[in-house]
DNA sequence: CCGATTGCCACAAACGATTGTGGCAATCGG
DNA sequence: CCGATTGCCACAATCGTTTGTGGCAATCGG
């Protein structure tokens, strides 16, 4: 019943008839066996006292002497959504294989809650910062915590003048655009996400870019934007429906919103890709599951480069932004 | 670029040309504004100048102190999963607003990585555990944890001997199954998920108990056991099909393995729910996306209320497992 | 053979909070 | 008017580490 209070280090060199400088030195030497802190004898003693008891070092009272938490805070717009979810996944496992934990938050992309998580985070001491949530509305926030000199990086989405590792999101929709008119697609609907984020922007200025380079007018194309989620995929299918019926290919910058999209024209009657083709993006586990054309985006490989990246700046150094590459999936959809 | 070191008690305290003791009482007295540990007037001037001089209490040295931190610890079997992570939603929201922290680890649903992770994160001292992947599998370990005097709880599934919060399961299988007969379905198939799990075993339960209260034999009735993602719905789906041709119903006990078998069955030009009626379990976001038939459970309040009852174990009370009630959600495949 | 290294280890001062104890003045009760 | 209470506050110990400094013996170099 009564949680025993745990073993702690002057006990150990108590037992042990050593000091407790002594003790800590040896235990938290990397080299371990052959630390230099103690006769070889002794620290064998050390590290088999220490294994058999059970001995786990109080991370408060080490923290309190090193001013250092070995711990990250993350901020998501939402941990639902699959692909920060996977994003997070990475940095959580990059994190844990060098002893660091991490925090995770929902931010729901609305500021004021970034900010408030954020400073949650930052009173618990948390290293430094990795966010999946930046946008043109946070910027200011993200500015502030550099002046104040709070280590951090971007994961997914990326902002001027921040470190951040995204997917080539501009290439990405470049593919698709490529993909589209390569299969005869002539009438483009773009169902465009959230504004104000790089990979909405990115994904439709690349798809854009694509389509004016393969000489399509660029009165052929629709552009509607939203959201992210199902939802947003859903209206935003329904008003391009509305607005042009001769849309013969859909992109949506989200496989979820492709997601919403597929279930209205599903429900319309019309066939896919026989009358409409989609395409969605990042390649969701629920991509495949709906057999749907989109870019995988490296999401987990994200996260640990972010991760990455953080460490980085808590060395000392200045690392560069980083842009992973996308792959096309050609499925039924398009 | 050098972040600033925190204004610490002390100095507070200095400045205010008083003791760093009758600074921290009056700090951390809820009662604020009118606390009797000092005059109203220093009362006031502290309050003050702790706001203006954004004093931030360091966590590390108080939990050094009282043996608490505030924190708790979440093990799911995978975040990616939209079930899961609206759970741990839940869970966080809850606990911020009493000014809690929480941290959470995938266990992939594999016995050693949840010992590990959950060890890791008693490590950190958080001050207790919500296990949202308890299983026969692991089920020794959450004993040897009662034996350890560790307060913990469990979300979404349950496991004898141990206070949890799950979904009536049994009551949402029932539901599902009155329904699938009342439209005329007589011949079953049911895609299990996960062996060992209770929100497989009691969903699948409670589905049968009804069917056999309704007159159904037991022969007309299939069942495939699995996973709970994409893939292994599409799995199950196809040897269901290969086994029993005729059959005209398919519960599966999680959405997404309902969306995998969807997948499949439109791949075969079935159609839902003409041919096939087809229902799933949990209502997430992609299930009114696709228009499935499903059971919508409480994941949201479920995280709530699962931390609630740890902050009722670690107050030293004994609470009682919670049963949510789920609810019959029709759409269009069934 | 003697002074300088080197190997091994202990002392003690932090880190920044919380909290038991106690002191002094002003006010109260009778 | 006097002893007891109350209001307001300070002292100092403590939580469990890390780390600068230094001491003693054994070994080394010349």
């Amino acid at each position: 019943m009564s949680a025993a209070r745990p073993i702690t280090l002057k006990a150990l060199a108590q037992q042990l008839g050593l000091s407790p400088s002594t003790v800590s030195r040896v235990l938290s030497d990397p080299a371990g066996r052959d630390s230099k802190w103690a006769a070889p004898e002794t620290t064998a003693r050390i590290l088999a006292l220490a294994e058999s008891s059970g001995y786990r070092p109080n991370p408060y009272a080490a923290s309190l002497r090193t001013n250092r938490s070995n711990l990250v805070g993350v901020i998501v717009p939402r941990l639902q959504d699959y692909v920060l979810a996977t994003i997070y996944e990475g940095i959580d496992e990059a994190a844990l294989a060098q002893d660091y934990l991490t925090m995770v938050s929902n931010s729901l992309d609305v500021p004021e809650r970034q900010r408030d998580k954020a400073e949650r985070l930052l009173s618990h001491r948390v290293d430094g910062l990795i966010f999946g949530d930046a946008s043109a509305a946070n910027l200011p926030y993200l500015d502030e915590l550099s002046g104040r000199g709070v280590p951090h990086t971007l994961v997914s989405r990326r902002v001027p003048g921040h470190v951040s590792v995204t997917c080539d999101d501009h290439e990405g929709g470049r593919l698709i655009a490529r993909h589209l008119v390569a299969s005869g697609r002539s009438c483009f609907g773009v169902i465009a996400g959230r504004p104000g984020t790089s990979t909405s922007i990115d994904r439709t200025a690349g798809f854009l870019d694509e389509l004016e380079q393969l000489g399509v007018p660029r009165d052929d194309v629709s552009l509607i934007s939203g959201g992210f989620d199902t939802p947003a995929g859903r209206e935003a299918a329904l008003r391009l429906l509305a607005e042009r019926p001769s849309t013969d290919a859909i992109f949506a910058v989200n496989d979820f919103a492709a997601i919403g999209a597929l279930g209205v024209l599903h429900a319309r009657g019309i066939r896919v890709p026989d009358d409409i083709a989609l395409a969605g993006f990042n390649d969701t586990a629920l991509a495949a599951g709906v057999e749907l054309t989109t870019v995988r985006s490296p999401m987990h490989e994200m996260g640990k480069r972010g991760y990455a990246l953080l460490v980085e700046i808590l060395g000392g150094g200045t690392p560069e932004s980083e842009l992973l590459t996308p792959e096309l999936v050609i499925r039924a959809t398009a």
